[in-house]
DNA sequence: GCTGGGGCCTCCCGTAACGGGAGAGTCAAG
DNA sequence: CTTGACTCTCCCGTTACGGGAGGCCCCAGC
């Protein structure tokens, strides 16, 4: 018979998690001096013990642990666990990624301008006009031009909120003049399509998003930065990318307080 | 300005994380109503909130954002993150080596009856004694003899508490007659070597464990299953594999109950 | 004017597996 | 008898919120 602080050091475990298992009834000491409450240990007890500190090194958890010395855990136990470690690995691997990609971005001097964000973007209704524009301004008179428009062909249909207004560029590289864009508006339901635009839906993606701060000819850098990213953390492009606005002329009179969302759908390399 | 739900919306944030942010001061509303309570978000906060999910993604703690968007973090903050993702990334791997053993053994049909433990053995000094031995219960008698032997030649040495008696195996296979081996037993210091045995210093080691229960002459699975395990879990064979003895003859009448330690040392491979 | 249904508020509890520490009792040796 | 090591129980703290109770706020519909 053992006191708690040899069987921890045969154990190598505190003592303190000792009790915290007498506690819970994983590991109970074989015989508890009814006077002075002192737990005693058997030495057979050790290999229960060895079992669940290797149970550990699997990484269960306490109460699986409990359930596989009971008998009682489910067929699926380790498989679980072992899906678990893979998609933990992935996530690792997916943080080293980005955690080295913003060591590289300092070491090249360059201030990390754009924190990068990976986000599910649910798929929605939209009413689009695609247009050829020779500039941002000019898009950015169409898009309440089209949106009165479709408000008063179709009574039925508002916007829902928040409000989500991009625009999907089918451009294959970064310009700002001569655009072949394609303005979206997320709507509550499809309606009639009309003159120049037509209801569609937007598909669920998954994007590499940053927030641009500033006028939209600075655009270009966050276009650039994002292409970088999506290279360098091991995914690929896969779509047409978007700009979400946000913050702009109709409620900043500041062109560096405008403020939009490049939004870059991406899949695994 | 957005109330929270929207603007948990527009970050892809829950409600509750919002809260929990403005409580501890990360990201306040921009105004709150004086009489009702409801926070109210600026659009423009939607930029500090893409850049904590960005850190967040790459991993910090809440505090570490606190400290990064404070300009108050330590320099080798991002280093330290790679070094502790470089070393989640071992334990993962680990892990998955373990729990894919795991799946194979019972794919074979056995019961899985050892767990392994990686733990460190701490050096101890020990006063040793080799011998060539018939069997184990020629064995188990010298431990006496030379425990008695030790004491009487040196009054001032004792047994360490917990008791730590193994015997290292010097042999290249398993074997249970006319074995190579060499009784150690931990004591509190050096003495004085003497007629068949010395001091000496055990070093510090990482060692794969299994704790084998019954007789000694099924050893020898509790060998193959180690090597097995050492091979199969990206690790190799680094010394001399000890036997620590926890109960026997001295105290357990049935052989059945005999409970022994296999400590196999380990390097990565 | 009334009612209903979201949305929002605060407050409190729970999480996993212990670690730290206070205050008090226990044990073996000198 | 004392001292120091050991042990006990109890309570709080950890992370980043989630769940839920109980109650206020606001808007749309009747």
């Amino acid at each position: 018979m053992y006191r708690i602080g040899e069987f921890s050091k045969l154990g190598r475990v505190t003592v303190k998690a000792l009790r915290y298992y007498d506690e819970i009834g994983l590991l109970k000491p074989s015989s508890v001096d009814e006077w002075t409450g002192y737990r005693y240990y058997a030495s057979s007890q050790l290999y229960q013990l060895h079992e669940i500190v290797a149970l550990k090194q699997l990484g269960f958890s306490i109460e699986q642990i409990s359930a596989i010395l009971a008998d009682a855990a489910p067929a699926s136990l380790v498989a679980d666990r072992l899906a678990e470690l893979e998609a933990q690995q992935r996530s690792v691997i997916d943080q080293l990624f980005r955690v080295r990609h913003y060591l590289k971005i300092k070491e090249e001097g360059y201030e990390m301008e754009y924190k990068v964000v990976v986000k599910e973007i649910p798929g929605c209704t939209v009413f689009s006009a695609r247009r050829k524009v020779a500039d941002y301004t000019e898009m950015m008179s169409l898009i309440p031009a089209v949106g009165a428009q479709v408000a008063a062909d179709n009574p039925g249909v508002g916007c829902v909120e928040p409000e989500y207004c991009c625009n999907v560029c089918h451009d294959t590289e970064y310009r700002d003049q001569d655009m072949d864009i394609e303005i979206c508006q997320a709507v509550t339901g499809p309606g009639q399509d009309g003159d120049g635009y037509e209801f569609k839906q937007l598909p669920p993606v998954t994007v590499a998003s940053v927030l641009h701060r500033g006028p939209y000819e600075d655009l270009g850098a966050a276009y650039a930065y994002l292409v970088d990213w999506v290279e360098t953390n091991g995914y690929r492009i896969a779509g047409d990318w978007r700009e979400a606005f946000i913050d702009g002329v109709w409620n900043k009179d500041s062109a560096q307080d405008w403020l939009t969302e490049v939004q870059m759908p991406i899949a695994a390399a």
